[in-house]
DNA sequence: CGTCAAGACGGTACTCAGTACCATTCCGGG
DNA sequence: CCCGGAATGGTACTGAGTACCGTCTTGACG
């Protein structure tokens, strides 16, 4: 009977010690000592000590970039949705590993704060991805796009982090709801649907009721004819 | 003529050096030497190398914090917009030390993690403020308020960075643009602008044209009886 | 003017992450 | 059996950050 793979009793100690110890607490070379091999062999398989804990996030941004890039959905801000929504199933099928990395991330800032960057990381390309289909060059399309992708992380984040905390039975559904939520926020303007301009238009507000804040909007949506 | 205080001289001679060098190829012995300290006492007014370079995050976190606390804003995303636009003219006021910040920050990717992680500490506030103002504990709300707080740092993060590319010739008008927009995403509450449930309803859509995706967006506006 | 205490400063020594490099061992194909 | 490459372990180094201590300055007070 042999031993598991290197890689995996380095990560099964390192995540012992952590809970044992704490993170600050634990060397690297605790680390390699559990897990019996020696200190350099630790750096082969994993750069950073940090790394040990999320291990595959370039390996999911590019599979996420590559979903992007294939992607054939009607809109920007759906295809950036639903690979939003691969993040998220990945993060389910790790299960309890990924509940034990939120405990250390909850009490390690550094850790929260790497874990934050990388989420930064697909902010930053989802935004990217928004502007590039759009096409639009204008300051106002730029901002939008900022938003989508600000919107739809957050969406995702918000979701992830309620399932980490025993919060939701069902994330898969929660996720989509929370998308269709950032869907409403953003309707699609005409000319992404194919420039049918000649619907049904019908409006509903309150007046009274901060119309200020609703007229640009409205305008929006009014303004768009063929 | 005595030099100038301890704390500046360092600050000067790290930015001429990240300049001259490049950041990780100057150590802290190197800031000392040129600022004609030792090394200690360089950690006595840095915690850390990357602090110099963002020296008051912390101070402005805190101001921002106080600021919401004595905020008497219509919503809390109003208030919320006001005390981001605190943070934009804070950097605007740095002037080209916010500069040169941002050209090393986008060389050197450890600084640009920082810089994110501290966005996120102000994201962090914003959204339990909002979600405190609204005081609604349901999961609708908390994503609300979630999603507010992600648009509301986003612009702000859209028109700063804006501003440091040289791209804004008055980013002031520019977040006050990038929040109305915000705010039009997000129309105030019957409730929150003092429970008059008895205004005209109308209601505008076209129709063939994502109505789903809007649907959300108009129940909500629908249900909003007394 | 002398004294004393507090704070600022410099220096030393340490821990630990991360890098570079080299020697050894293990293992499969020839 | 032998050879070559991959995996491994060990050693030595750099540099950030911490702890601690001795020294020097400074200013208040008698």
């Amino acid at each position: 009977m042999s031993k598991p793979p290197v890689r995996t009793r380095l990560a099964d100690a390192a995540f012992a010690l952590f809970d044992e110890r704490g993170y600050e607490q634990t060397t690297v070379d605790d680390i390699a000592e559990r897990a019996e091999v020696g200190r350099s062999t630790f750096f082969r398989y994993y750069r950073s000590k940090e790394e040990v804990i999320f291990p595959d996030h370039d390996r999911l941004l590019d599979l996420i970039r590559d979903r992007l890039n294939t992607s054939s959905s009607g809109t920007a801000l759906v295809a950036v949705s639903d690979a939003v929504r691969l993040v998220l199933l990945h993060y389910l099928e790790e299960g309890d590993l990924a509940r034990r990395r939120y405990r250390l991330t909850s009490k390690v800032s550094a850790l929260r704060d790497r874990e934050i960057a990388s989420v930064a990381r697909y902010q930053r390309l989802f935004r990217e991805f928004i502007a590039d289909w759009m096409g639009d060059p204008t300051e106002a399309a730029s901002l939008r796009a900022e938003l989508m992708a600000a919107n739809v992380v957050a969406a995702h984040n918000h979701v992830l982090r309620r399932w980490l905390r025993g919060e939701s039975s069902d994330p898969a559904a929660e996720v989509d709801e929370a998308m269709r939520e950032v869907l409403a926020l953003f309707p699609a303007r005409s000319s992404e649907s194919g420039s049918l301009g000649d619907g049904t238009t019908v409006v509903a507000f309150r007046t009274g009721q901060d119309l200020e804040a609703l007229l640009p909007q409205l305008r929006r949506l009014v303004e768009e004819g063929p």
